[in-house]
DNA sequence: AAATCGTTCAACCAAGTGGTTGACAATATC
DNA sequence: GATATTGTCAACCACTTGGTTGAACGATTT
């Protein structure tokens, strides 16, 4: 498969597990051992977590002592955010003619 | 696991294939065929991609015979970008930190 | 030096994904 | 009625995913 970054950026959205990292770290940094913590989960699967969300480029770790303090990088996020805008117009459109029929049926006519 | 909406919306996107159809879709209603045709790739493959995008609610599908004609559904894809739009300041913030450290080290020190 | 903490790694498992082929069904056309 | 068109379904394949366990490893504490 080709493996574009929306590619990886939406799939490592696509796990509630993971976007429940990204609020954890939204409100501050937090090692492997912390973001893993609410989800009763062992550690290497925390671990296995944090790496999918770094490789898509949306936690930066470093080294403290022996902990990985991870943090968030929202940048992904915008590109995801930026393609999703593309779209707007299909649902504004859609209202749009939606509104555009009920008037015309208000002043017309009663029933199709 | 749990499965909610954003779950099989993002899932549904994380894929080029399907983003391709959706772009498709954009320009008009199109029967399977049609939607799989740019990829080169069997009828059944087109046709579960298609399915994918129905049960995440981006496609809604009719009968015309013996064609399905899909239509584009942007709805859940909007649930996507105000979920995202949630984290709009995390990529500002940083940007707004960067822009204050500039203007500190412009006015005070040349370097660190 | 030994024990403990935070984490990774390798191996494994069950389930899911993306793709194929081939058989079948329904509609349209000759 | 025969044939082509537009799909669906089931079975299969290789690969990925989300999870586990247990061993190992580097840093810290005792």
């Amino acid at each position: 498969m080709v493996e574009n970054r929306l590619d990886v950026t939406f799939r490592a959205l696509a796990d509630p597990t993971r976007r429940g990292m990204l609020a954890s770290l939204a409100l501050g940094d937090k090692s492997i051992g912390e973001l893993g913590e609410p989800f009763q989960m062992s550690f290497a699967g925390a671990s296995k977590h944090v790496k999918v969300l770094e490789s898509a480029g949306l936690v930066v770790r470093r080294k403290a002592g022996r902990r990985q303090i991870c943090s968030l990088n929202a940048e992904p996020l915008k590109e995801a955010e930026d393609w999703l805008r593309q779209w707007e117009k299909f649902w504004s459109v859609r209202l749009d003619r939606l509104e555009a029929l009920v008037e015309r049926h208000s002043k017309e006519k009663p029933a199709v």
